[in-house]
DNA sequence: TATATTGTTACACC
DNA sequence: TGGTGTAACAATAT
């Protein structure tokens, strides 16, 4: 599940891997991934130069030098994977990918997503702002003027949410999913089930203390590999061994070896273990 | 075959 | 009006 930590890896690897390379011929295979049919989309992409990557969220901003951008969403199941040079034809060798790049002197990058929600979408750099503003995203996590103080007004907009649903949504904080959402609150000692509105301030800055600290560290170890995720380099992230809860259903807490359950908030499984995450709001 | 999966969004409700 | 909660949707592996 590539959330912020996973994502900023790719975006970092793929500023050091094709920055400057110029597209040579685009290959659509799912034609649902994009917003542009193949010829469409190879029309305004071939010939245009690499800028700069960046990241809003989730999505990786390709920044093209001919006034457009590529927008990538790798959702649930999506990869980026570069690779130096093309190797058979023109084919896919994947059986999940559905895009592929090649650049002129024979690297290439290919677009796998097994499930298929993940999206290309190209864009004219002039519309990004519009795209932004239709989001409604809230301050990046790891933003450096993003500090316990906004956070906690944050809060108080949205009282009545769960908190596990309140750290997903990206209209409060952009960037954080179903695994480091579980990870904070663990970090914190918050129930998944509280509601925003109840935490202490002295909660919340714990809150905030661990999204900065879990979020830095999954970046350095390049992401959670837990189902498909791999880096730009086809390489697995190295945080799953530190995941505290998720995914340990049933496991025993690496604090107070009570065993970790697994409830659903609102669709979505939230894992936690119960003595250390108190349901309570403290005095 | 039915179910679980998650990020996002559409929609009904108060 | 807009916050809130629920459900739908994407498509696949198991």
């Amino acid at each position: 599940m590539p959330e912020l930590p996973e994502v900023e890896t790719i975006k970092r690897q793929l500023n050091r891997l094709i920055v400057g390379k110029e597209f040579g011929e685009v290959k659509i295979f799912s034609p649902k991934v994009s917003n542009f049919s193949e010829n469409k989309f190879r029309e305004i992409a071939v010939g245009a130069e690499i800028i700069k990557i960046s990241r809003r969220a989730k999505i990786l901003i390709i920044g093209l030098d001919n006034g457009w951008t590529m927008l990538v969403h790798l959702k649930m199941t999506g990869q980026l994977i570069y690779r130096p040079s093309a190797r058979n034809s023109r084919l896919p060798e994947n059986k999940h990918a559905r895009a592929a790049f090649y650049f002129i002197g024979g690297s290439e990058l290919l677009f796998n997503d097994s499930r298929k929600f993940g999206y290309i979408k190209l864009l004219k750099a002039k519309n990004l702002e519009n795209f932004w503003a239709e989001r409604k995203f809230g301050p990046e996590a790891l933003d450096k003027k993003f500090d316990a103080g906004k956070l906690k007004k944050i809060f108080v907009v949205r009282p009545k949410m769960k908190i596990k649903q309140f750290l997903i949504d990206q209209k409060n904080i952009a960037g954080i999913g179903n695994i480091y959402s579980d990870e904070i609150l663990f970090f914190a000692g918050v129930h998944p089930c509280r509601q925003a509105g109840s935490l202490s301030s002295a909660e919340i800055k714990k809150i905030f203390q661990g999204m900065k600290k879990i979020l830095t560290l999954a970046i350095k170890l390049r992401g959670t590999s837990s189902s498909d995720y791999m880096d730009a380099l086809g390489r697995k992230g190295r945080f799953a061994s530190r995941l505290k809860v998720y995914g340990r259903e049933g496991e025993k807490c690496v604090k107070c070896r009570e065993t970790i359950k697994r409830i659903r908030i609102n669709g979505r499984s939230a894992c936690f273990c119960p003595t250390c995450q108190t349901d309570a709001a403290p005095i």
